[in-house]
DNA sequence: GGTGTCATGTAAACAGTTACATGATTTT
DNA sequence: AAAATCATGTAACTGTTTACATGACACC
């Protein structure tokens, strides 16, 4: 349930309502959930039975009230004991490889096809995250150890999908010499 | 629904009971579902409903009769479609970099036994890659093509995670520089 | 007058995991 | 005698997404 330590860590930084923390997780460019309202509002309810977070109604004429949350000290302490614990190693789902673990049924060009449509999906992926880097910055004084942790975070999401334009590239140059058109001479002669 | 392809694919290979299916998406090393039971029989009743693989039931004496599918001409047509149709991006989830997000709350060597912790948890994501890599080679007659791309969805993989190590290395590197005692001489000396 | 933002919440569906259940045979 | 393997299946739960629902205000 990391969805709920990742709310207490937004919280962390400053108090903030179930819409603001929702788009807040929607527009991160790290945190892997789309921010639903069903994820948000039962989380919050669920930090808040906990006494992890406090809630402060906020009512405004003209406006549906607002439900301010804030971290509680026993929510700091959670958030403090979640980051020592053991962290989980990181989950790749790459669909990808499993269409292409049977690609052997298709000639080359079909194969050409499919890394050409992941290459052009691994390249739009890469702009997301890199306007979300620029959306995204929410906590505005930040100490500058702070700051190059967030570089570092944003550059491991940027590198892995680098790497696997790269992975593409050297996959590309593997599979030339299945070409029916004997290629060798110009792997040689270059 | 890509489990339901996946099982398909397996069974481009050869026709197979649920139950080893079952053992060979859980040894797989680049399929990412643990091959429960639920998944698994849920699929195969799918895709017989589609007309997507035949069953043939095996009765034997001192066992529970065993259910074999094979692929029928329309799952071969169909696992083809889903091959050339356009792939998801991949999906990282590393919870890991929401621990560190908010980790500018802990002192140094408390981010160092995070970052130890994290790296002591890859490694061993890698060893039981490398392991399933020998147990889950299930099909014996492979084309030399096949032979490579299989080698490179592992490479794949187990570069992911090596990039991962490397990556701390660098974050590792990279926050000397916040120590309370200086480090900058030796740095500059090395 | 339609679309977008603010602000809350619920319902239904899908995806995925763990655990339960049975029963025979084989291995330790 | 206990544990693992073969072989099927179901139940309960967790996690996640999409869509529904309301209502006021602002912008085009």
């Amino acid at each position: 349930m990391s969805i709920n330590h990742a709310v207490l860590g937004l919280l962390s930084i400053k108090p903030f309502s179930g819409y603001d923390l929702k788009k807040l997780i929607q527009d991160s460019f790290f945190m892997p959930w789309s921010g639903n309202n069903n994820q948000i509002y039962k989380a919050l309810v669920e930090l808040h039975d906990e006494g992890l977070v406090s809630k402060t109604v906020q009512h405004q004429e003209s406006s549906p009230s607002k439900k301010i949350y804030a971290i509680t000290a026993k929510g700091s302490a959670e958030l403090k004991k979640w980051m020592l614990a053991v962290p989980d190693a990181p989950e790749f789902k790459k669909i990808f490889l499993i269409q292409l673990a049977w690609a052997d049924q298709l000639d080359q060009e079909e194969i050409e096809t499919m890394l050409s449509q992941y290459e052009k999906e691994i390249k739009i992926q890469i702009l997301i995250r890199q306007e979300k880097k620029v959306r995204g910055s929410f906590s505005p004084d930040r100490t500058e150890r702070e700051t190059y942790l967030w570089d570092m975070i944003h550059d491991n999401l940027v590198s892995s999908l680098n790497y696997e334009l790269y992975w593409i590239k050297k996959l590309r140059q593997g599979l030339r010499r299945f070409d029916k058109e004997d290629n060798n001479h110009e792997l040689s002669s270059s």
